[in-house]
RNA sequence: GGCCCCAUCGUCUAGCCCGGCCUAGGACACCAGGUUUUCAUCCUGGCGACAGGGGUUCGAAUCCCCUUGGGGUCACCA
């Protein structure tokens, strides 16, 4: 049996989508399964849009998410070139065979007559196509055409028929080749289109398996076709479910974030995005939601991916997010976080290092809060805030003015704290001394312990008050509920 | 609109290919309760689906047909 070769075969028009990302890593996986080869190739032949940024950002994306290939443009590989407009010498060459065997003829109808002829068309409530006016054109009258300097395009000659295939998702899928237009092969220009350039490639690569988004299914009858014309073994064919939008549509940016990048950028880990690209589409066993990368390639087959598009749940995303922050170690997640407490101004990598445990010990507080890295700049800003300007958020506010004997506990404790403070108490000593002297002055626990929160965090919710109190540092601490004293007597 | 693809809880899905074990399972979200100094975590429970109609069969979520609905695609883009 032949090895398996497969390939993603990225247009560098744009960021890594994640649609693409997802596309890339079932590839991947299969190859890695079977044993076989992953190739990267860029699919560059649209000169206009395709830059070099694009490519070596969506091969960063790739190698970020732990993809890697075994062949492609940055590392070349025995069929090199890797990239598309590199290899226009063979397409060429692929153009000349077929118009030699009559599977592609010269056209040279005019942008503007093409233009009109789909007017017309659409005007009529009949389908677009080509009307083949130059399908049967004499040898003299093209050579004439040429020798007058009018550049044509190459279209192919699509045979009668029907023509079928199995797909590994779908099963068999068949269209009849009266549906499939005489599309163009080659522009005027002498630049490749697409459709023809895939199939040159892979038959140049050996590809064996063309696994990709289910919008190049109509494109799939062009390129059998093709194989057909041209005498070459058809690879087979999986066309994996569309990602969707909350508006049911292809992903798009109307409906959100389409960038694999911007999922890094908002804090996600990686391995949560891989998890969760999977799920969309596959599933590891239909009841376990939490696999790695490994376990994706020790199971993953064409065969089980769903048939149906998928929805993008952002709040399962999110949720899965937040399971791997969970999972993840203090340290790594300290480091993962790290960028974001910087990007939001807290503290500079220098002030980090400087006070490491510190913030680990921030970290480990938040660990069980946060959902994406980037969510935990937002929590613990009030430990890098200024005593007497920590923010109050409006849910804090509420639950401190909400104890009616709050403000004269939390001033009757202050000299208790302080004084407990300066006998150098334990954080665990300052805990369990606090429980006792709430309970010996009679009164509930949040009586004291919403305005206490609401002096020292500002915030609604977070972790213990005591373990804040070590980590403010005392003076701090006494700092705010003075502050507090003052700002919670106040007015409304 | 033509062609193609698809159709299980609101969402992601298991089950479907090889009909019975499905009183349709899991997860997210949501709701209720428990734990807790708060929030979160965690635990328990609840809500909630085989799009509709015909067949085939002793028996259909599973096979067939139709309808409906949704999506994709119709470039000298990929």
């Amino acid at each position: 049996m032949k090895t398996v070769r497969v390939r993603f075969a990225p247009s560098p028009t744009g960021r890594l989508h994640i649609g693409g990302a997802r596309t890339a890593l079932f590839n991947w996986a299969y190859a890695r399964r079977q044993g076989g080869k992953f190739l990267l190739r860029i699919e560059d032949t649209d000169r206009e849009r395709s830059t070099l940024e694009f490519e070596r950002a969506i091969l960063e994306g790739l190698s970020w998410l732990g993809i890697d290939w075994d062949e492609g443009p940055d590392i070349g590989g025995p069929c090199a070139p890797y990239r598309q407009t590199e290899r226009v010498e063979r397409h060429r060459e692929y153009a000349a065979r077929l118009l030699a065997k009559g599977a592609a003829y010269h056209c040279f109808c005019s942008s503007e007559r093409l233009e009109a002829l789909r007017e017309g068309q659409s005007a009529r409530k009949e389908k677009p196509a080509y009307d083949r006016k130059c399908a049967n054109l004499a040898k003299a009258e093209v050579d004439a055409q040429l020798a007058a300097g009018v550049k044509p395009v190459v279209r192919f000659n699509v045979p009668a028929g029907t023509t079928r295939f199995q797909d590994h998702v779908r099963g068999e899928v068949s269209f009849d080749n009266k549906e499939v237009d005489d599309w163009i092969m080659v522009r005027a220009d002498g630049m490749p289109i697409y459709n023809f350039v895939v199939v040159c490639d892979d038959i140049d690569m050996g590809i064996t398996h063309v696994f990709r988004g289910e919008e190049h299914l109509v494109n799939t009858p062009k390129q059998v076709l093709l194989y057909e014309a041209l005498g070459e073994m058809v690879p087979e064919f999986g066309h994996l479910p569309l990602m969707l939008g909350t508006d049911g549509k292809k992903l798009s940016k109307r409906t959100g974030d389409t960038a694999l990048q911007d999922y890094h950028e908002r804090g996600y880990p990686k391995e949560a995005i891989i998890n969760f690209l999977c799920l969309q589409g596959w599933a590891l066993n239909g009841s376990t939601e939490i696999f790695s990368i490994d376990d994706l390639v020790a199971n993953f087959d064409i065969k089980d991916v769903t048939k149906a598009g998928a929805i993008f749940d952002i709040d399962k995303f999110q949720w899965m997010s937040g399971e791997y922050i969970r999972k993840d170690s203090v340290e790594h997640l300290a480091a993962m976080c790290t960028p974001f407490v910087i990007k939001a101004g807290l503290a500079t990598q220098a002030e980090l290092d400087a006070r490491k445990e510190w913030f680990l010990r921030i970290v480990r507080g938040e660990q069980e809060r946060i959902r994406t890295y980037s969510e935990l700049p937002a929590r613990i800003g009030f430990l890098f805030a200024k005593d007497e300007a920590v923010i109050y958020e409006a849910d804090a506010e509420k639950n401190a003015r909400k104890q009616p004997a709050g403000l004269a506990t939390l001033a009757d404790y202050r000299v208790w704290l302080a004084e407990a403070l300066q006998q150098r108490k334990t954080t665990a000593e300052l805990r369990d001394g606090t429980k006792a002297w709430v309970g010996a002055r009679g009164v509930k626990m949040p009586v004291l312990y919403q305005p206490l929160r609401c002096a020292l965090t500002g915030q609604a919710g977070g972790p213990d008050l005591f373990d804040l109190i070590e980590l403010l540092g005392g003076d701090h601490a006494l700092a705010r509920i003075d502050a507090a004293l003052i700002r919670l007597a106040a007015a409304v």
